[in-house]
DNA sequence: TTCTGGCACTCTGCCTTCCAGAGTGCCAAG
DNA sequence: CTTGGCACTCTGGAAGGCAGAGTGCCAGAA
């Protein structure tokens, strides 16, 4: 399927190494590179030069790949497991593959259409968080990491203000992302309906629509325009608003694929248990999901990642939001040895239809 | 640590199996089958009559041993994985352990009190699980399960309708226990703010205070009263809150302790994968807990597991709750070759523990 | 220069063989 | 019923051998 490409690739290569003024790596030697790359991922076992002419048209002999092979070790791009046995991609012959040898691969119209058709059954928000992960780890056969979208970079689509009892109120806030909170607020004193009613819309008036940081600006003069003797009231419902605005806390994250796990390789408990040790706290999922970039694809391979317990692992996120926001990120976490521009392919489709999802609803 | 009680022991032993009228299996034979499940959880490796006697003083030599194990064998308690090795206790042989053989090995003073200590610090429900199941997890070294206490007995604190659009409204529904559902409904035609503040009032009456298995029929007649025109609206949103009540009966789990999964066996990968894909599946465990006897401890062993993937492990779980009545379960799934004795004092102790924090909370 | 065919060399992976050790079952005697 | 003795079986690991795959290097060709 790459030979079809290959001449036009080539070509695309050369111009950018051009541009990059990388001398040492020439065209076929990418070539070799990107095609260790591609065995090894398909086979788990180190690749060596006879096999790779053989499954590749690189139109030279084996030799002379193995000179290429030489060059690439020498630059730290491949890895030799013992004299004489083939090659291995080191997590810098990955970057490189990641960053100019490999495209993202698209998702098939089918698939395309899949997607979409088992994300639009869910029901709420937690149903698209859960129904993504496992759609995720579904297609990608990894582990599949998704952030809920978070409170600081959402807006505010309605606030509710309920009297339960004569000075109980029940302040709810939803979110454009589907998120709802709720909090009892103990008032001073009973609050007249007709206060609430007015505190109510003019709460709408103020915040509606507004980044939920930006909402505690917007709403500072609110006291002013009561009655003195309600003003208590007032200053108690906005603190506790602002109260649940601060705590953009908490950021959730959900989590599945993790049996995919076994496919990791032949020395597979010493890799998988600091794996899964890393899966279960939720904090290192997050602090993984930060370090994306908020725009754009982020592959983390191997050594890439601060964590120690996924150095042999590489992690595929991106953010993804309503509109051309990016409220959350989500991602899934493989072997090194991974397909990456399938993966990248499944995680931007995923997250750009979550993203269309939220923006509906 | 067993020699001090085995004289007492033995006596009851012989006194319940007077009563079970069971022959075959005397005092003697009983003791090698604990000595054997004893050893075999110790070192993972099956055990022969020589080394038995050596570290249990049995007070027979090891021919008598083999005798007693032969028998034990063709009882189906114990079975050797190939001529001329020792013995491995079968599920079977776990049962008898589990059921006359072992006592549950209480909690230490301190063990008690950092359990104690550890659940003190919760700040909310979520907390409350998250630290139970992490804890249990941690003092058994397998993975725990707990289940989010059931809210079937929970009740209706709020209902609110927040019109979004025009033919599109935000049904929220908050309970006593302070969760608080919400749900977008698409109306089929435009919808009057009056008709939303009639249903919306009617709703409150309704359902307020009622356990939420009751409001579908006590809200059954509640499209009689408005205009035919309004029914459909009023129907719409009916069906969304009866499903919305519906789901939070579908109790949600938390799990953690997936790493220790490492430590099942030497056939590793091969056991592990079905553990993981069941673990996966929140039906499956919500299954699982299920058949957790309301009263008192059950434990689980190997193929007495519905589920298939869990064959080879056991399940301990028990019902918790504050007060008398049980809320919920929690549990640990581990190997069948497991500490009993100790996984159920855990087991025990901590369920104890969380049910009383529930009911000071 | 750059590529290529040839060649000697090295290493793994696998298979076989072999042996010690552990464990058993059975039997006859205490 | 228990026990010591004995012959037998089976595993697990060590040692050795062999085919296959892969390499590096060199000298000659393009």
């Amino acid at each position: 399927m790459y030979s079809e490409r290959s001449a036009d690739e080539r070509k695309a290569d050369a111009r950018r190494l051009d541009r990059r003024e990388i001398r040492p790596l020439d065209e076929r030697r990418l070539a070799v590179l990107r095609a260790i790359v591609q065995d090894y991922v398909g086979t788990e076992e180190p690749v060596g030069s006879k096999a790779l002419v053989e499954r590749h048209n690189l139109g030279v002999s084996p030799a002379t790949v193995r000179n290429d092979m030489a060059a690439l070790e020498d630059d730290g791009f491949i890895h030799q497991p013992h004299t004489s046995a083939g090659r291995i991609p080191t997590d810098k012959g990955y970057r490189l593959f990641v960053d100019r040898l490999a495209e993202v691969k698209p998702m098939s119209a089918p698939e395309r259409r899949a997607i979409r058709h088992f994300l639009d059954g869910a029901v709420d928000l937690d149903d698209v968080v859960a129904r993504t992960v496992r759609l995720l780890a579904q297609l990608t056969r990894q582990v599949a990491v998704v952030q809920y979208p978070s409170l600081s970079r959402s807006t505010v689509r309605h606030i509710e203000l309920v009297a339960l009892a004569p000075a109980k109120v029940m302040l709810v806030l939803i979110t454009n992302t589907g998120r709802v909170e709720q909090r009892l607020v103990d008032c001073p004193g009973t609050v007249g309906e007709s206060v609430l009613a007015d505190l109510r819309s003019r709460l709408l008036t103020g915040a509606v629509g507004r980044p939920l940081p930006e909402v505690p600006g917007a709403l500072e003069e609110l006291p002013a325009a009561f009655e003195p003797s309600d003003r208590p009231t007032v200053s108690v419902v906005l603190a506790t608003l602002f109260e649940t605005l601060a705590e953009q806390n908490e950021e959730r994250i959900m989590l599945a694929g993790t049996a995919n796990l076994t496919r990791f390789g032949h020395d597979f408990p010493l890799t998988i248990q600091p794996v899964l040790e890393a899966l279960e706290e939720q904090v290192v999922l997050l602090r993984l999901l930060g370090e994306t970039a908020d725009a754009g694809m982020t592959v983390r391979i191997g050594h890439e990642n601060e964590y120690e317990g996924l150095n042999s692992t590489s992690v595929v996120s991106v953010g993804y939001g309503s509109g051309d926001q990016s409220v959350a990120k989500l991602g899934v976490i493989g072997p090194t040895r991974m397909d990456y521009p399938g993966t990248m392919g499944a995680v931007r489709a995923v997250a750009r239809y979550v993203g269309q999802i939220l923006a509906e609803s």
